[in-house]
DNA sequence: TTAACCATGTAAAGCGTTACATGATTTC
DNA sequence: GAAATCATGTAACGCTTTACATGGTTAA
């Protein structure tokens, strides 16, 4: 997986290891972001393997590694590319803690609802305030379309747990007043 | 995460390793499950830790290892159920490919969505069916909304990418017709 | 001058899956 | 009699994160 989606930032231009995971901070990171310490080592394999090669320079007295993707390394990208993808679990911490909400008081469950709603709010102001920023420069549509699908996500997520949330509300009030 | 879940399971009654694992399968299935190379070194950590404890019977010439929850363990569990949960990164497979689908002719394009809608309206049907099934004996409210939680999921997306479906089908037809 | 950032990498540890190994019982 | 299911466990492997290690430059 993170090979393969190397070698997609490396289709476009040749990067550094430095800027590979600063290219995903900034476009892929609400569905796909991992540190230095998978990102070197993938390289290093990749270019063992002969889908990348590397040019070392040295700028403003920094050492820099520049990977260039080879014609076996595009063919490998396109190959995964070619594949369908298995769907995902959902594997939600919040949805684990629900399973077992039995176990909690009413109050507390509230509590943690509204906490993760919060969360989930803050999550989508952060990804919209990117788009903005997106929309001058970034033209890929597709690359637009994967942010549009964060956005869209994250909102779901956070009406399925308002929904929960008011429901709960409701039935706490409507034992009160019984 | 597993040891917490299976002290959740522990807390409603005793259960041997393969039971937990059937229980998951039933229950928990579309946003947890593991395997039994997990849950048995799970249950000898939670041993060890003195959060559980084990008692072997013989039932029907077949060896079976029931696992209690001890105080201390009930204590563990109570704290995880205590704490916030920091929300899950998307990690869609496809999504990924989505980013990079600027690489890739329209109709192929075509084809991973179309498969991929198919897969989804797959799950949907499986989750509406189990949940069909749950209906009769299942009565914690809270283990029906993580299924009810689930079917939305699943329905949100096919939504979603069915929406990218029809708007790519739009564009290609709006470039042959001019 | 100090903090932040640029830049590359290794090592340890954790977590999880898959495959392997074994053997009994039950159902078709 | 074969296949499925019950039942427990280990070993190898892979992937990822976190922490560590190093050292230069730039901006406050």
């Amino acid at each position: 997986m993170i090979e393969n989606i190397i070698l997609g930032f490396l289709m476009e231009k040749n990067l550094t290891g430095y800027d590979i995971k600063k290219a995903m901070e900034k476009s892929t990171n609400h569905f796909f972001n991992t540190s230095y310490g998978s990102i070197y080592p993938a390289l290093k394999k990749l270019e063992s393997a002969g889908h990348v090669t590397s040019t070392e320079e040295i700028n403003n007295g920094k050492l820099n590694k520049i990977y260039t993707i080879t014609e076996s390394g595009r063919a490998q990208f396109r190959e995964w590319m070619a594949q369908n993808s298995a769907i995902t679990m959902i594997r939600d911490e919040a949805l684990c803690r629900m399973f077992f909400f039995s176990f909690l008081e009413n109050d507390e469950i509230e509590r943690q609802l509204n906490t993760y709603i919060s969360e989930l709010t803050a999550q989508i102001d952060m990804m919209r305030g990117l788009k903005s920023k997106y929309a001058d420069y970034d033209i890929d549509p597709w690359k637009i379309k994967t942010l549009d699908f964060g956005i869209d996500y994250y909102l779901h997520m956070r009406d399925s747990y308002t929904k929960i949330f008011d429901e709960l509300k409701e039935k706490i009030s409507g034992a009160t007043h019984n």
